[in-house]
DNA sequence: TTCGTGGTCAACCAATCAGTTGAGAAAGGG
DNA sequence: CCCTTTCTCAACTGATTGGTTGACCACGAA
């Protein structure tokens, strides 16, 4: 069912949501890099940045290695897609809706001498 | 967390991590509704929906005018472009990445004492 | 004015989240 | 073998979130 690919984006979206999250998947589209790495510049724990990667990981958008003791992560660009495709659906229907709304307006403007005014509702009669 | 106000770009993917929120928006690409109109297929109270909608307006993802005592919401798509331009950006360079795979995969081989700087800016926020 | 409709605001609660510290696993080097 | 490096896991804490109910405001109708 699409309920997994739902639940997905929802993960993706929130991943997202956090600016320090956001600045690590750009940092990883420069390259494969180590959890120390990818820590030093924040002013907190490795354990907080570990945490943000697993957020990430579960979202689908990076995942993570074994390289001796080290643990390289990787941006799985793939899921862009989910979100690109969403939003592009949404917006491409709304953007139709507002060209049938204008050719509505002026539709309206046209009649509204002899017909009765405005019932938006049941468009269909 | 972040020391600085939430910027606009992470209210917007935080609206839209959660599927009733982005079920609001997907309906109101049909076209303008009322708070109860919009409520009344969930499952919860219609204070619960004006809280979602609140959410999504303090996002920049619709606005809420008033008609005497109704509050048509109405979704705002420009918001849209805002995410669209950070993930197409990103993924573009994760591509660009992809295409450079052999000469990274030859750069992290080489990785025996050097510690390779990852020290990238990125930080588009 | 009073009443009903449509919606917000405030207080509260349970669950989740982002951070912390401490412990320890996994792998390589001495 | 022990020791260091790299990183994850577990437990705890405070802040935020999504939901509830009750009060109340704004407006139009009677």
């Amino acid at each position: 069912m699409s309920d997994q690919r739902t639940d997905q984006l929802s993960r993706v979206f929130a991943a997202l949501s956090d600016p320090t999250r956001r600045d690590l998947v750009a940092r990883l589209t420069e390259g494969d890099a180590t959890v120390g790495d990818l820590a030093a510049p924040y002013d907190v724990s490795l354990q907080a940045v570990s945490k943000h990667l697993k957020v990430l990981e579960d979202a689908g958008l990076v995942t993570r290695t074994r390289e001796a003791q080290r643990r390289p992560v990787h941006l799985e660009a793939e899921v862009f897609d989910l979100m690109t495709k969403w939003i592009e659906r949404y917006r491409q229907q709304a953007e139709e809706r507002f060209s049938r709304l204008d050719a509505l307006l002026n539709e309206m403007n046209d009649r509204t001498d002899q017909t009765r005014p405005q019932t938006q509702e049941g468009t269909a009669s």
